[in-house]
DNA sequence: ATTATTTTTTGACCTAGATCAAAAAGCATT
DNA sequence: AATGCTTTTTGATCTAGGTCAAAAAATAAT
């Protein structure tokens, strides 16, 4: 929790009411690796932060699973567009480790916003700061070749190699398991 | 001015006195074509909303320009990234036609939102539903073959070609304009 | 209308990475 | 330590779309 509440309090100021209702709406969760948080197809009504552990979004393309992103200590996580448009998703969420989140609800967290407007401000500049990683990201992500992607993601997850199976890194650079595989020999 | 207050209407309550600052705060700017609105490397500290016309983003890559995104009629638009992070931006932005566009600086738009907390909470609305969209977006086109990837742009930007060059359609495909031309003669 | 310039199309060849299939390496479990 | 089961690697081939160069078409300028 005091995570959280310093993640927020960098971006907002928090006073004592608005620190006590983060304490009460964010609820504790202590998940177990392999727990699917959101199936496809389902509404995303939990947004959530991760204390410890690793949270992976994925979607399914020709029967086959792709990684979107992973999430890890200290970031907020959640299907963004399921979220945002309470519409059903496309990707699913699972806790690829066992994992501590801190999770509020869709209707707790636009609840939060309407009370206090700084928690509201803190909102907006999350968002802001997601499409802005995003927008940049997007765009050089897409001229880069096999190679230099993996490079980029080491930089990114510094250890993921050791956390997540090859796949499901594959899957994320937009290649085959077998082209990783091969950039790695060498 | 009537399509954009229209336009902030719809995601949040717009008092008189609201409505009398966002007439004062967004300025009217009439665009000759093949003006450029923001260069590389500069920050992006203004944005646009499109009453009418065509706005480009594009950056370079190789030398070669390559569109990010086209914004039209009743759209805003800016460079994301730079506006929100205040940080030089990756791309350049231009209009491609005469344009009619209201235009608010990044300090107005900082105030607007500090004085007006249901202005901020249309900030963030508009944060949130750009992020929903290129969330989306970007997913399902990495999956696309140059062919569906051009149907799915008619479908967006109904008369694009009539509006831009090829190249410019090709490279925001992202493939060359060879291979769009060989598309579109079949 | 003719010429110059820009934009689009066509042709010939090439390459990064895909696919399919099988071997090897890692692990658990008994 | 032997037996499965999962994950990763290696090998052989294939293909969508790239590149380079030149022709054709469209647009603009005289």
């Amino acid at each position: 929790m005091q995570n959280l509440l310093q993640y927020i309090s960098t971006r907002c100021f928090v006073n004592p009411e608005l620190r006590q209702r983060v304490h009460h709406d964010f609820e504790k969760n202590e998940v177990p690796a392999g727990k699917i948080l959101l199936e496809y197809n389902r509404v995303a009504n939990k947004l959530y932060f991760v204390e410890q552990g690793l949270i992976h979004n994925y979607y399914y393309h020709d029967g086959k699973e792709v990684t979107s992103w992973f999430y890890s200590e200290n970031q907020f996580a959640t299907a963004w567009y399921s979220f945002y448009t309470q519409k059903s998703s496309f990707e699913e969420i699972r806790c690829l480790e066992e994992s501590v989140l801190y999770v509020i609800s869709y209707d707790k967290y636009q609840k939060l916003i309407a009370d206090f407007p700084s928690y509201g401000n803190f909102a907006r500049l999350l968002a802001e700061e997601m499409l802005s990683f995003l927008d940049y990201f997007s765009k050089s992500w897409s001229f880069l070749s096999a190679k230099e992607k993996y490079n980029l993601l080491q930089e990114y997850f510094p250890n993921i190699e050791q956390r997540v199976k090859l796949g499901q890194i594959a899957s994320f650079l937009g290649i085959s398991q077998e082209t990783l595989s091969r950039i790695r020999s060498k």
